[in-house]
DNA sequence: CGTTATTTTAAGAATTCCTTTAAATAAGTT
DNA sequence: AACTTATTTAAAGGAATTCTTAAAATAACG
């Protein structure tokens, strides 16, 4: 199974399988949701690569949980698929934010092909990690606040780069030390990585802390 | 009218005429040919931003025209207009690059929905110059070869694209030195532009000096 | 073949980046 | 609140990178 994640939302039983299948022959990775509510509450948690939306659904409608996924991110390519063949609905839907609208009854290998339009493109930015208004580039070794690139030198791009592989993880200075400079010494006494750290939140605009928080008496870590 | 060049090919002059209006009115810059051939000969020499193609045409067929455009471009997105509805071509053109594609008759709101969903993202990559396999972005101040970053010094960075801004004109010394450095003397006496040049040949593998060219006695140049 | 322009090599100057030190501030403990 | 320990900040010297110059080697032109 490749690594593009697609949440499909689909409340009849039938359609669901059938998409289900035919991706994960196609060696995606799908997850089937037949409400916009337990949709919503799982992208909470976990991101997909793409959304495949329904729009008619129980409780909460399909445009409804669009807007709820564009507020948290332009990027994630939305596919409709709808019964509703109104070009109003279509244009209302692109202009919203979607990326593409596919009337139902719709064929499968068309989905496929336009699910691969977009995996074309995810392939690009596989290096990419986006936490908040930030966004570290691993393989052009660039970082960026919004859409605006910030120059980070060698070492504080190679500090923020281990911060953000270990999200969630407090990284003690002993850690960094080993994995950036490659040494295990010097640990208590020197503060260059204290440095590094004031220039890195003053660059990307972190002075409260807030992004990059210290752990008193053990390191620093991102959320 | 603003700057993203559509160019659109369609026989049937109706159709053409309406899709004509209808980008126009919203802003775009579109030009129309009624066959493959007038198309491609006038591709040759001006890149439009965007290709509505019709797939029965006179002549050479869209399928056809749509695999020259990739043998140039992976980046134009291409929406295909037709009265094909099979989804057999509908799959053939997406797997073959189409970006989207279209059943005739189609609403011409959905077409200009679909045209601004590709224009919102040109409106990312405005400031990419291409020129062969390297690409600089001025926003960021980056240089690419292919899909690879290239580091360059801040000099080397600002002699490159006044190069790339200037393409296919011979670029004196004595004007680099102006724009620049901001100044207008040293111009005969010093070396260090040929140094520079020398070492943005080497990082960008130009080591035979066939992409910045030197024009003895007048300067150097990209074609 | 002689003249002039460009490229290359090498080395010193200038700038940027990294590290250390010491003082100031903040966080946790009793 | 006072004490201890950790983190942040400011400043300065050292290291590394980038820029500039000079001079020799090579290439282009008439």
């Amino acid at each position: 199974m490749n690594d593009y994640l697609i949440y499909s939302i689909e409340d009849d039983e039938e359609i669901a399988t059938i998409i289900s299948i035919a991706l994960t022959k196609s060696d995606f990775n799908v997850k089937t949701f037949d409400t916009g509510e337990s949709f919503l509450e799982e992208f909470n948690k976990t991101k997909p690569n793409l959304v495949l939306l329904d729009l008619m659904l129980p409780g909460i409608q399909g445009e409804e949980v669009l807007k709820e996924i564009r507020k948290y991110s332009l990027d994630i390519p939305v596919i409709i698929l709808s019964a509703k063949s109104l070009i109003e609905d279509k244009i209302s839907l692109l202009n919203t934010g979607a990326d593409d609208y596919m009337v139902k009854p719709f064929n499968i290998k068309e989905l496929i092909s336009r699910v691969n339009v977009n995996y074309r493109k995810f392939l690009a930015s596989k290096f990419k990690i986006k936490i908040r208004e930030y966004t570290l580039d691993q393989k052009n070794e660039e970082f960026y606040r919004y859409d605006n690139k910030i120059d980070l030198t060698n070492n504080e791009f190679k500090i923020l780069k281990y911060l953000f592989l270990n999200r969630g993880k407090v990284v003690s200075r002993d850690e960094l030390f080993k994995v950036i400079w490659g040494k295990d010494d010097k640990s208590n006494s020197s503060r260059t990585i204290d440095m590094h750290i004031k220039s890195i939140r003053e660059k990307i605009l972190d002075e409260n802390k807030t992004f990059i928080i210290s752990i008193y008496g053990n390191g620093y870590k991102i959320e």
